[in-house]
RNA sequence: GGUCGCGUGGCCGAGUGGCUAGGCAGAGGUCUGCAAAACCUUGUACAGCAGUUCGAAUCUGCUCGCGACCUCCA
């Protein structure tokens, strides 16, 4: 690594040096998603955000243990003792099993990750599969005094582990308001008796004669509750404390409070030592939600298909779009701004490959190595892509300039900015360029047939035929271009 | 109401007490049969008011506007 990571670490929101407790292993879990639904756009920003720093701490030579959950149980509507599991209400909706729908929606949110082209995490964790574990965890914390059975639920008791811990560090909450009730335009909760405090949270539910998703436990038939799944898988995967816990700033509370809490009200001391969150997306400047309605699915950004949509975008545009800007910065959709990500997007890897067919000079004019360093900088500063995509650009022009002769490089700096593009752009950033279908292996040679027989033309001075078949290429999808040195052809 | 954050040029979006962010769009020019692409030149922006300072858009205070969390949420 050339020069130290740091990270803003949400509990003390200011930069920290990141130094991991056994280098070279680093723990990362991260916060995935509740499968009832199709992920949206506001899912990608985290895990895409999260593979690149996963990406980044490998390269910098760590063994990163990725850990990354899958929610499939536990997930309620509201904290109500009728509030209904997520899962298990879509499954009503859809008749299906709920393991149908978690399939289902565990499937779709695979492929969108796969096609942005995110790194699948090295343990993918169900809650469903850890029920044991889940169990086990509550057991200690009530074993410890810090929680209580209530007619078959578990609750965490906030009041006493607040006692000698500082419950609402991260979140900023203030525990008297907690206990209080909140806010004065906090709703009425219904089940809140079988609570000794509004504040307190469930870590085990009992299951009403209808529920489908149903375990046995030592306090009867229930079903676990939100929070208590990521601090049991974690711990098992992970241990007791590990380096980095990663998700949106929306679960700041209750559920990584809630984490803190149960960890340490489990085994005595806190699970984490970096919480790093990201920022939303926004929608016409409001959080893009499921409970607001306001969402685009990734798959309807990735076709086009969502009324708000001026055109379908590609995965990699989508990508591209997320990390021009800073992670812990609210992002504004429009279709403004993802096509000037795709234009972007596009000069950015035809630049690339670009780079690959430049003729080298016997010395340089420009300075390569300053933008590998401008991009380490900006990556240890809290993980600024925005800063890394700004340079990644400047090495753009320079192929550019390069490419129309304003410029000069060596064959030695050509083949250093072919790398750092390589590793920044492509295996840090993760911006693999398009692959638009090739269309077969005939193609290119009936390509370079066509463009010889309209060289052919214009050596006649026969515009209209050269014209013609530019323009009949263009209608199919075909870019020709014609430079100094022939004509050049691309698919769209 | 409480806690926290934001307000940057036409749009998106970095950053910072004095030194070019970047992308997209726009204008002029070069190249080209034309086009496309590219290159060169071009924008003196930081919500408002007051204060601190040699100097603030960057720090402080106030005002206005917007948002997040406080209930499910990436």
């Amino acid at each position: 690594m050339q020069h130290p990571l740091q990270l803003t670490n949400s509990l003390s929101r200011k930069k920290e040096q990141f130094i991991p407790i056994n280098p070279p292993f680093v723990g990362l879990y991260v916060c995935g998603p509740t499968v009832y639904g199709e992920a949206h756009l506001g899912h990608a920003r985290p895990y895409v955000t999260f593979d690149v720093l996963y990406r980044y701490l490998q390269h910098a030579g760590y063994k990163v243990r990725y850990v990354r959950n899958i929610t499939d149980v536990g997930h309620l509507e509201n904290d109500a003792d009728e509030g209904e599991d997520k899962i298990a209400k879509k499954a009503r909706l859809e008749q299906l099993e709920p393991m149908e729908v978690v399939e289902l929606y565990t499937q779709s949110f695979h492929e969108s990750m796969r096609r942005l082209n995110t790194l699948p995490p090295g343990i993918e964790p169900r809650a469903s599969g850890h029920i044991i574990e889940q169990i086990e965890m509550i057991k200690s914390i009530i074993n410890n005094g810090h929680a209580y059975e209530s007619n078959g639920s578990v609750y965490f008791d906030v009041i006493n582990y607040a006692r000698e811990n500082d419950y609402g560090k991260l979140s900023g909450r203030v525990i008297e308001e907690l206990i209080a009730g909140a806010g004065n335009e906090r709703r009425e909760l219904e089940g809140q008796q079988e609570k000794r405090n509004p504040a307190d949270f469930a870590l085990w539910k009992k299951a009403s004669p209808e529920h489908i998703m149903r375990w046995p436990s030592p306090w009867g038939v229930g079903f676990p509750g939100w929070h208590i799944e990521c601090s049991a898988m974690s711990k098992k995967y992970l241990g007791e404390t590990f380096d980095i816990h990663g998700g949106g700033m929306d679960l700041l509370f209750p559920h990584h409070e809630s984490e803190i809490a149960q960890s340490k009200g489990s085994c005595g001391h806190a699970p984490v030592r970096y919480w790093v969150h990201n920022n939303m997306i926004t929608i016409n400047g409001q959080k893009m939600g499921k409970s607001l309605g306001n969402f685009i699915t990734l798959n309807q950004l990735f076709n086009g298909g969502h009324a708000m949509l001026e055109q379908a975008y590609s995965p990699m545009t989508i990508r591209f779009f997320i990390l021009q800007a800073h992670y812990r910065s609210t992002l504004d959709f429009s279709n403004e701004g993802l096509q000037a990500a795709e234009k972007g997007l596009a000069r950015l890897n035809a630049a690339i490959a670009l780079l690959t067919r430049l003729k080298s000079s016997p010395d340089s004019t420009v300075s390569v190595g300053e933008i590998r360093e401008g991009c380490y900088a900006a990556l240890n500063d809290d993980l600024n892509t925005a800063i890394v995509i700004s340079q990644l650009f400047e090495a753009v022009r320079v192929i550019n300039s390069v490419h129309a002769g304003t410029e000069r490089m060596s064959q030695a700096d050509i083949d250093h900015l072919s790398q750092t593009m390589e590793l920044f752009a492509r295996q840090v950033l993760g911006l693999m360029p398009e692959i638009a279908d090739a269309g077969g292996e005939d193609v290119d040679g009936l390509m370079n047939l066509i463009i010889a027989l309209r060289a052919d033309a214009k050596v006649r001075k026969d515009y209209a035929l050269s014209d013609k078949i530019r323009d009949g290429l263009t209608t199919m999808g075909y870019t020709l271009k014609d430079e100094k040195d022939g004509t050049t052809w691309s698919k769209a």
